[in-house]
DNA sequence: TAATCGTGGCA
DNA sequence: TTGCCAAGATT
């Protein structure tokens, strides 16, 4: 269907209006609308990805604050960001902003580019947030369309396709060129987030407060809860670990840093394994995977508990055992031994804070 | 394209 | 308890 089909007898410069004014009257009070830095737009930007507003709010300052310009975070050290990022999740987002900073910090003298094409160059920046950054930074007319925008759009414009398919995206896009206020992109872009996250919400969106429901399609015919049309996910995948929390005679405990690429990446954990079968595995195998991986000697004393995670695509289930170490690390091993104290400088993922907290209660009472 | 990549909140 | 959801990008 074309564009000039969906839009017929849509009344768009009203549109824009009323939704352009409900944004200025009615917009949250957030750390990064303070002012329009591309930087701070920028990060709030990647922040967001798939994260609730009120998750980021804490992170976001902090981060501002540890790292408040394309040049200091251009230089920090990536375990300083990557702790940081720690319990945000999806965390090559971090890696990929500070390699896109660096890039930035480099190649464009530390000024945030401001064309489509060399923003959506950068590391981490997809079609989403080039829209974003180029429409709240710069006053670019260019489509930034999220969950958000497509369940808003979906319904406003009867919109039946698949929003869960990746090639449904462009169909909002093309629909946003011709629906932007060329005046001010920015409000257009962020009005209709705010009004999806507001008002026009998944499950039972608020219709009668709505600013902009006399445009509304679905409204009108009452299917507003039938849109937008989505495809269900595949259910998650078991994975059965065993984990040991060592600390040696001078009370120093064992942490190994995971591979560079795929589930949290470069973070922090205590030594673990796939259990070797459904059996389980025994304190003498867990023993020797250590010794065998890491060629370390370890002895382990007991059972501390057991953790479940749920990841968005798999499930942990992680039986956690104490023990000892004795003996030097090996060269090679992305493994250190540290302090209580210098724990607290390695970022973890949550399963494993998790695993510390349990270590710590169950210590700390006996 | 479909799968991968975190976490916390909530119906 | 389970599934679903949230300002997506990458491979």
């Amino acid at each position: 269907m074309k564009q000039h089909e969906r839009l017929m007898e849509f009344n768009i410069t009203g549109f824009q209006h009323d939704l352009v004014t409900w944004f200025e009257r009615e917009q949250r009070d957030l750390p990064w609308r303070k002012d329009k830095d591309p930087y701070k737009v920028w990060v709030s930007e990647i922040m967001l990805q798939q994260t609730k507003v009120d998750t980021v709010i804490p992170y976001f300052n902090s981060f501002i604050e540890k790292f408040p310009n394309i040049q200091s975070l251009a230089e920090a050290k990536e375990d300083k960001v990557l702790k940081a990022w720690e319990g945000l999740g999806y965390y090559s987002r971090a890696r990929n902003l500070q390699s896109a900073v660096r890039e930035v910090h480099q190649a464009y003298d530390g000024v945030v580019p401001n064309t489509p094409k060399e923003i959506s160059s950068l590391k981490g920046v997809g079609p989403y947030t080039t829209g974003a950054i180029l429409s709240i930074a710069y006053g670019v007319p260019e489509p930034a369309v999220d969950g958000n925008v497509m369940r808003v759009l979906s319904r406003i414009l009867l919109i039946e396709e698949d929003i869960a398919k990746p090639k449904t995206r462009k169909i909002f896009e093309d629909v946003i060129r011709e629906l932007i206020s060329q005046e001010n992109p920015s409000y257009f872009n962020q009005g209709l987030m705010e009004l999806g996250a507001l008002v026009c919400t998944p499950t039972s969106p608020s219709c009668l407060l709505c600013p902009v429901r006399e445009h509304c399609r679905a409204f009108h015919k009452g299917v507003q809860t039938d849109l937008p049309v989505k495809s269900k996910k595949k259910s998650t995948k078991q994975v059965a670990l065993v984990a040991a929390v060592l600390q040696n005679e001078d009370g120093k405990f064992l942490i190994h840093r995971r591979p560079s690429q795929g589930l949290l990446a470069n973070l922090w954990e205590f030594p673990n394994f796939v259990k070797l079968d459904e059996l389980g595995t025994s304190k003498q195998q867990l023993q020797s995977l250590i010794k065998s991986e890491y060629e370390i000697n370890a002895n382990i004393n007991e059972y501390l508990c057991d953790i479940k995670h749920i990841f968005s695509h798999l499930v942990w289930d992680v039986n956690v055992y104490v023990g000892e170490w004795t003996g030097e690390i090996p060269e090679d091993a992305d493994l250190v031994s540290v302090s209580e104290e210098e724990m607290l400088q390695y970022a973890f993922p949550v399963s494993h804070q998790n695993i510390w907290k349990e270590y710590k209660s169950k210590n700390k009472a006996t």
